[in-house]
DNA sequence: CAATTGAGCAACCTCCTGGTTGCATATTAG
DNA sequence: CTAATATGCAACCAGGAGGTTGCTCAATTG
């Protein structure tokens, strides 16, 4: 009875990219449904233009968020949909938890 | 209308736990609702004891997992709150993000 | 009691991460 | 046209992550 679950390599990527605090609020911020600019979302940081960049990047690559050209800026918007995916996930991992619990509850029983 | 979300750097601390494919695997692993033994869980790896111990005491500083010490071995068990702490968080930002676009909508649709 | 098994601890190594500075380039504003 | 702005790219650096080996010790097993 092992759960029945996706390529963990590619989930653990989604998390890393999700594991840095940093990362973490720039998601938060995106979640705003609207377009940033690097420019914007270094405003408030106390990092540099180049570091958000860098944490941009990664986000990018988890394809969390997307970017596009406009410009002289690159704007970036939030992808929720590897977000729901994780989700998902965890919802698995945890009834798989609650399933093979209680499974071992009624075996105990049966056994007394 | 900012989300009321949780302290980022302890919620990215259990997603940097998670964001390591043999974490992860480890994770899966113990969803079977039993206890196991630092040698079990090395068994079937291709890492070292003392590699896999270190996985696990990330887990377990995430809270992700508890162990206690039974005669000469160490038995780990999962712990889900965190991952269902988590998997709710995920909802939030999500939830967020559509409604703002929502609004966003409607917005437009009032300009035009 | 002797041998085996399970685990903890420490030192060490390599590579990646997260950050920086510096410079070049394209776009926009005055 | 010139200045200012937004970004990209590269080199560099320190520290942490992930892994190993080696040794010791406690608990079981025969």
């Amino acid at each position: 009875m092992s759960p029945r679950l996706p390529n963990p390599r590619l989930k653990a990527q989604v998390f890393a990219a999700l594991g840095d605090e940093t990362r973490l609020q720039l998601v938060v911020r995106l979640s705003d449904g609207r377009q940033h600019s690097i420019a914007q979302l270094t405003a408030d940081s106390a990092l540099t233009r180049q570091a958000v960049t860098k944490h941009l990047l990664v986000l990018k690559r988890a394809k969390i968020v997307q970017s596009r050209r406009s410009g002289r800026q690159s704007l970036f918007e939030l992808n929720p949909q590897p977000l729901n995916e994780l989700q998902q996930y965890l919802v698995q991992v945890s009834q798989h938890w609650d399933e093979a619990l209680n499974r071992l509850r009624l075996f105990v029983e049966s056994e007394s």
